[in-house]
RNA sequence: GCUCGGAUGGUGGAAUUGGUAGACACGUUGGACUUAAAAUCCAAUGACCAGCAACGGUCGUGCGGGUUCAAGUCCCGCUCCGAGUACCA
């Protein structure tokens, strides 16, 4: 073998580990660049050939700043908590941690296969008790914080208790619960200790809250939406519901404006930036109270709160819409209608929020029987529940205008109620009418014949005079649930005293999570920490104790939740720049070094999970003075998911025979994923292997097409459960890791999604071995020249450089691999074997395909890794040109093309292309009306 | 449903600011080398029409319109596919 690429990808793989040549400094004079890939989780399938697309791309351009003289920051290590490694400790016993252990070195053999440029005595993994010490710390700051809405700012709750004990609450602008209630200082002086901590509790970064969850009773748990298939649970099938329960939430809705604002400042794509705007949701408007008629709770009057962004249509409502787990259905049913009322709210506790948002062709309600009162018209307001309503969305209420939103119209001619229109000149016989602009109002009494905008605003200032209402800025973004009733996650570093939540001091964490005998809940419906027998704080000795010792004077219940998947990648790129510290987090100094992410990639899923979650923990470890970045991550480039190529046999229903894929359309049959591995590239299956693959197709029959048995083809989501997985380590065997590296950068544009499809790749491996070739002569001995290299050499490479460099700085790594190919393809025809052009090429090429880079360079002569040798200069002289080969169209149609100079005038080149003998050929006599000449780019003719 | 993407030969894709559509690869076909095969190299390859050949012609970037001397690219209206949709990570 001439490109002998085993052996050379695996000494220089050994070269790197021994030599550290990835250590990132924390102390350098280069200018720093941190690039970082997505948090991968660990999986029990190990890699597929998706995964490693991102990081080869980061790791190029990693690799690309080294040359460029950066101090790169290139760190890896795994978000190693989840629910999938959960669910196999369900099914087999096994701990988390011993199967997330094996996972982990799985994929750190596979990842080190490829020969990536990481750090890896930066890893972490967020399972790790030294690791989520910190989680639990940074919990705990959250918990010791307020937001101050004047000065836009998280603050120590020991200055709101400050305040509070100076001046009560009144003069406080703070995100906190809705039912804060107000007290003076005198008030709040002689509150007791607990009263206090109830009040403080209600405004604190993570609080204890009510919240809707997806309740699966057989299962004793709460559901991911992803665990729910078709309404029921995907485990055993058993009914969902959604219920409220008490848990731990993280207050993301103080910093709303600044995630919002915040977007202005970062390089990522528009459409990114656009999901998370949806996804925080602006919008300005007014809330509105309607007072219900009649219904008095706690000697008060019973008030309905609503949000609206049309004020101005007040004089539409005819009726209102409350959400069916509103608090004050109960209250507000009349006997006549609980009957019916308590079925449909029922009932929509069986649907999903996600099924009752897609559904807009079902109209369905109930009438409570209650009424509000119009806050001008004091007329009657008919209340209605209906699950078009979200609880968790708004206030859960809508006041319902049918004349001027769509659904409220449909809503209302269904139950036929009653349609005002308050719109001049507007037909709304046929549906709502949601203009804006010059829209005028009538029928409103003191806003007839009002604009929209001036309505909008006197309606709110009516609405202010009688104190039911003002002007209001709603964000559709709601505080994060941070409970989970999962085992492997991170411990609350909380104890209960009665009842109310204490944090367990710095000094004494981490926090280590107990060792439970089974992960699922326990009997009375109790998360799986409840299984352990050691799980109680003893105040006094500060360390966990058995459960017997619970005394509530000394000893106290733990917090039986744990944190979710997001917590520990919230923050984990500020650990990579100091992962040893046990004192801090990272230290200041690091910290102002690396200060945050340059370059981060990975996949779209996370636009508004991770990515603002991440966002949100920055800002607010850098108002506590912790950070001093506002922002985690500068530029984001999303990578496109790789897919799959299914297989399908199709058996005949009932039988256990498969026909061939020709004649399933003819038959009555059921499609089969089959493993990928037995089908080859014309789609024929192995049925010996097929047979063999599973115990009930042993005996199958087979009617195959020409003696062969066709698949049918299908491109979905690369993964385990579709048997389309292709990993890399076969391609990394038969054609090595420069190969795929190229290869996968060679399929198409990093942001696009792409069916993964070996076919193309021996293509980009001749390439390697042409590459390889231009340094050997036939006998493959290193052959290069000292002499001189020919110009048209000179402006092959130059021409490369400049392509080269455009390209890794605008990520289009897919054409820097074509044209890296043509370079090679070029210089093969040259037959250029000069140091001058193949030094820098072997430069160039080191980021894509650094194996091969690096044994090219050690035999050029150089004794130390290319890693950071200079990269290469473009030097325009090489590629002026002074001629143009024109296209020469006529009506738009390119003819012929004719090579003119570069410098001639518009003028000059009318002339020459006009008395042309293949001109005069395609007018054939006639006179051409215009003359249209872009020089260096066209000539058009038309007539 | 809502939000954000995408659609170009048999296949993956290229086309910088509206200026030669299909670069570069794969595949296919033919040829060279070989006893043969593999490997390697060379040539052709969007579809259709015409022709002995040379020179040509028509259509063509998901669909329907529009703007322009010129549209894959800009505008309007659709179709289909993918991602996210708040407890998968």
């Amino acid at each position: 073998m001439r490109y002998n690429f085993n052996q050379i990808e695996k000494k220089w793989q050994e070269y790197w580990a021994k030599n550290q040549t990835f250590k990132a400094e924390n102390n350098s004079d280069k200018p720093k660049y941190y690039v970082l890939d997505m948090f991968p989780y660990p999986s029990g399938a190990g890699l597929h050939v998706g995964h490693p697309l991102g990081y080869i791309a980061s790791d190029i351009y990693a690799r690309f700043k080294r040359h460029k003289g950066f101090n790169v920051l290139h760190p890896q290590g795994y978000d190693s908590f989840g629910l999938p490694a959960e669910q196999y400790a369900i099914q087999t016993g096994q701990h988390p941690a011993v199967t997330t252990e094996a996972n982990i070195n799985r994929y750190r053999e596979q990842l080190d296969q490829i020969g990536f440029s990481f750090d890896w005595s930066r890893e972490v993994r967020t399972s790790e008790p030294d690791y989520y010490k910190w989680t639990q710390w940074i919990f705990i700051q959250l918990f010791e914080s307020w937001y101050d809405h004047n000065s836009e700012r998280a603050r120590p709750i020991s200055e709101l208790e400050e305040i509070f004990a100076a001046e009560g609450n009144s003069g406080v602008n703070a995100a906190c619960d809705d039912d804060v209630e107000q007290f003076s200082s005198s008030q709040w002086n002689s509150f007791s200790s607990e009263e206090k901590q109830k009040q403080l509790l209600k405004y604190r970064l993570t609080y204890l809250a009510e919240s809707e969850v997806n309740w699966c009773h057989q299962l004793g748990t709460v559901l991911a939406n992803d665990e729910i298939v078709n309404g029921v649970s995907e485990r055993g099938g058993y009914p969902v519901i959604r219920k409220k329960m008490t848990q731990w939430s993280m207050r993301i809705s103080a910093y709303s404006e600044r995630l919002l604002q915040g977007l202005n400042t970062i390089d990522w794509t528009e459409s990114l930036k656009e999901s998370q705007r949806n996804w925080i949701g602006k919008s300005v408007g007014a809330s509105v109270r309607f007072k219900v008629k009649g219904i008095r709770i706690n000697d008060k009057d019973a008030w309905i709160p609503v949000f609206t962004t049309r004020p101005d249509t007040i004089y539409g409502v005819t009726f209102m819409t409350l959400a069916p787990e509103h608090e004050l259905v109960e209250k507000i049913t009349t006997a006549e209608h609980k009957d019916e009322v308590e079925a449909y709210v029922e009932a929509t506790a069986k649907r999903s929020e996600r099924e009752r948002m897609a559904d807009v062709k079902t109209i369905s309600g109930v009438f409570t029987g209650a009424y509000a009162e119009h806050p001008f018209t004091k007329e009657p307001v008919p209340i209605w529940i209906g699950d078009y309503v979200l609880a968790g969305y708004g206030t859960g209420a809508v006041m319902a205008v049918p004349c001027g939103d769509q659904r409220d119209y449909e809503f209302a001619k269904h139950f036929d109620l009653p349609i005002r229109n308050i719109f001049q000149d507007v037909d709304i016989s046929e549906e709502a009418y949601s203009g804006k602009e010059g829209t005028v109002i009538a029928n409103s009494d003191f806003l007839d014949g009002l604009e929209y905008k001036a309505a909008l605003q006197k309606a709110i200032l009516e609405l202010e005079k009688i104190g039911q209402g003002k002007g209001k800025t709603n964000y559709r973004l709601r505080d994060a649930v941070f409970s989970r009733q999962r085992y492997w996650g991170e411990p609350f570093p909380v104890y209960y005293v009665n009842g109310l939540p204490q944090m367990i001091e710095k000094e004494h964490l981490p926090l280590r999570l107990p060792e439970v005998e089974k992960y699922l809940p326990t009997e009375t419906g109790e998360p799986p920490l409840g299984n352990a027998t050691d799980w109680a704080w003893d105040k006094e000795k500060n360390e966990v104790v058995e459960n017997s010792k619970i005394d509530h004077k000394t000893v106290y219940p733990l917090e039986l939740n744990t944190m979710p998947g997001w917590a520990g990648s919230s923050w984990y790129l500020f650990r990579y720049m100091d992962p040893h510290n046990e004192e801090q987090f990272a230290s200041e100094k690091a910290l102002q070094y690396w200060e945050n992410v340059d370059l981060y990639i990975g996949g779209s899923e996370h636009a508004t999970g991770h990515l603002l979650y991440s966002r949100f923990w920055t800002k607010f470890l850098t108002d506590r003075g912790f950070l001093t970045v506002e922002e985690p991550f500068k530029k984001l480039i999303n990578q496109g998911m790789i897919l799959g190529t299914s297989a399908f046999v199709y058996r005949l229903e009932g039988e256990n025979k498969f026909v061939s894929k020709k004649m399933s359309e003819a038959h009555n049959v059921q499609a089969i994923h089959a493993d990928v591995s037995m089908v080859n590239a014309s789609d024929e299956l192995d049925i010996e292997a097929f047979k063999k693959w599973r115990p009930e197709f042993a005996d199958a029959e087979f009617i195959t097409e020409n003696g062969q048995y066709i698949v049918g083809r299908e491109v979905e989501k690369m993964s385990k459960s579709k048997y389309n997985v292709v990993n890399p380590d076969d391609i990394c065997e038969d054609y090595g890791a420069d190969t795929l590296r190229m290869y996968e950068m060679f399929l198409g544009p990093l942001e696009q999604a792409k069916p993964w499809n070996t076919a193309g790749i021996t293509g980009v491996h001749n390439f390697l071995k042409k590459l390889w070739n231009l340094y050997h002569d036939h006998d493959n001995n290193f052959e290069v020249s000292d002499g001189k290299a020919s110009v048209d050499s000179l402006k092959t490479l130059h021409k490369t450089i400049k392509k080269v460099t455009e390209d890794i700085e605008n990520f289009s790594f897919n054409t820097s691999v074509s044209t890296f190919m043509i370079c090679v393809n070029e210089l093969s025809v040259q037959k250029c074997n000069f140091r001058e052009v193949l030094e820098p090429l072997v430069v160039l090429i080191a980021p894509y395909a650094p194996h091969i880079a690096e044994e090219l360079w050690q035999k050029l002569g150089h004794d130390s890794s290319v890693t950071t040798a200079a990269y290469p200069v473009y030097e325009e002289k090489y590629l002026i040109e002074s001629t143009k080969e024109y296209p020469i169209s006529f009506n738009g149609k390119m003819r012929f093309t004719l090579e003119l100079r570069l410098d001639m005038s518009k003028e000059e080149i009318e002339k020459t292309v006009m008395a042309h003998e293949k001109t005069q050929q395609q007018l054939n006599g006639r006179e051409p009306k215009k003359v249209i000449i872009v020089p260096g780019k066209i000539v058009n003719i038309v007539g």
